[in-house]
DNA sequence: TTTTGAGTTGTTCGA
DNA sequence: GTCGAACAACTCAAA
């Protein structure tokens, strides 16, 4: 080993320079820094980025090679399998030390470990470190030792403990290595959809990259932070952070948010908000501890649970036309710019597991391919959680009514005017409950149910009661 | 070991 | 219109 022997930092789920602590400690090593992302469509599982996802991907790859520039180095794309391109990679480039940043995700842990251990029998150096969470799964137990499955006593334990450090500052200047290794182009990854180009809205809503992320931290936390509380639930507020997507590709880390959110001194609103991050935290530590919540359900009783199968009904809540508008505008925004409201969410995930009685590994599916913030902690965690399967999840005869929720949540209606134009004028007290307006209001609004905007394809009530009977026969094992 | 209090986000019904 | 109770029972975490 030699001091001009460069670093090899392999980004993953880090697309950013501060608080990069694997990027950090590579250039304080004095020494040439090789940054590299991998394409790893070879990774086994159904778990690989969805469509949504990979629009996201490429802009972010885009934006870090161009920050990466900025401090004279550059991004070396690679494909294929990971277990075999980054020792490949890093002995092309006469490296002698690997650093990466941790992810959690059980394939993840798996496959890094084997990298290491492959790196290490050929003299390579490999080290990991933390960018991804205030704290780890491992370093929060309970009084026993064991891991948290109740997320009031997790967060309370998480903010007992030593306050996450300061972010690390963005290293000025990247030592560039005498010879690149070769590399691919990014744009010959066809990452992004061409016909039909369904990411055609996304661009308008999102800047995805490490400035667009700090940008939305700061937008958040200078304007919308003292409101969040209160104007968290009202989707038409646009009164969340919508740093879902930026946190999951690692372009700004939690640690940056944490340190934002604190110095602001907000009271109620900041540890509100922080709560928020700290479900994010403990999605991330249940999947660590329950590697199989992606697929599993977490609590008993459920695995000869009655879900139908009901492929138009499927069809029909996917595009949004269920005929319930807050369920449908939902869908529609989650099309369109590959992001929905929290509180949306939770009304369509019930919609679907609830009134449909569908499976909700068919929901975590679809979410997974359509939203940029795909991430298996969070979205397996969330669908467990509305089903009433998973742990701490909402009790079983929590039933969301689209309708009640749509009223009190979309008052105005702004958020089912702006993704439902076909039912847009029809007035405040119908537009929730577009079956049950009389003719006249219908045809003045332009409205003709079953033609211009779906009839309910489930009755609430009925779909209620099938739900309450289904779950509670659960438990006699029906 | 046993006990005790608590547990993100709701709906409906009847007084 | 408003309010409180019922909707079940279970499991978790800490004392």
């Amino acid at each position: 080993m030699s001091d001009s022997d460069p670093v090899v930092v392999w980004f993953r789920q880090d697309l950013r320079l501060a608080d990069n602590p694997a990027l950090t400690a590579a250039a304080a090593t004095g020494r040439a820094v090789v940054p590299l992302y991998v394409l790893d469509d070879d990774t086994p599982g159904p778990w690989k980025p969805g469509g949504a996802s990979r629009w996201w991907l490429y802009h972010s790859l885009a934006a870090l090679d161009c920050a990466l520039r900025a401090a004279g180095s550059q991004l070396v794309l690679r494909r294929g399998n990971a277990a075999a391109v980054v020792p490949a990679a890093a002995r092309e480039a006469g490296a002698t030390r690997v650093a990466w940043n941790r992810c959690d995700e059980p394939f993840a842990i798996r496959r890094d470990d084997a990298i290491a251990e492959t790196l290490r029998a050929s003299g390579i150096a490999a080290e990991s470190f933390n960018a991804a969470l205030l704290f780890e799964p491992w370093t929060v137990k309970t009084g026993s030792g064991g891991p948290y499955r109740v997320f009031t006593p997790f967060w309370r334990a998480c903010l007992a403990a030593p306050a996450p450090q300061a972010p690390l500052p963005k290293p000025r200047r990247l030592a560039a290595p005498k010879r690149w290794p070769s590399g691919e182009r990014l744009g010959d990854w066809r990452l992004k959809p061409t016909r039909p180009d369904w990411a055609a809205g996304f661009a308008t809503v999102w800047q995805p990259g490490e400035e667009g992320a700090r940008a939305r931290l700061r937008g958040f936390v200078d304007q919308r932070l003292a409101r969040y509380a209160d104007g968290r639930d009202r989707p038409a507020d646009e009164a969340t952070a919508r740093l879902s997507p930026h946190l999951h590709f690692g372009e700004i880390g939690p640690r940056q948010v944490w340190h934002a959110v604190r110095g602001r001194e907000t009271g109620d609103a900041a540890a509100k908000f922080l709560s928020e991050i700290g479900w994010r935290e403990f999605a991330h530590h249940l999947l660590f501890h329950f590697p199989e919540m992606p697929m599993a359900n977490l609590r008993d009783g459920f695995e000869r649970f009655p879900w139908r199968s009901d492929a138009a009904a499927l069809r029909a809540w996917q595009c949004g036309r269920t005929g319930y508008p807050t369920v449908d505008a939902g869908m529609r925004e989650l099309w369109r710019t590959g992001w929905m409201h929290n509180r949306v969410r939770m009304i369509a995930a019930s919609f679907l597991v609830k009134h449909l009685l569908i499976d909700w590994r068919e929901g975590a599916r679809w979410f997974w391919d359509t939203l940029v913030d795909a991430d298996l902690a969070n979205n397996s965690a969330g669908w467990q959680w509305v089903a009433g399967t998973g742990a701490d999840a909402a009790p079983f005869f929590r039933i969301f009514n689209p309708v009640t929720q749509g009223e009190k949540f979309d008052a105005g209606g702004a958020y089912v005017r702006c993704w439902v134009p076909e039912i847009a004028r029809l007035p405040d007290r119908w537009l929730h409950r577009p079956w049950a307006a009389p003719a006249d209001v219908l045809a003045n609004a332009g409205v003709r149910l079953g033609e211009t905007y779906p009839a309910p394809i489930v009755d609430h009530g009925q779909a209620r009661k099938r739900a309450l009977a289904a779950l509670y026969g659960r438990r006699r094992g029906c």
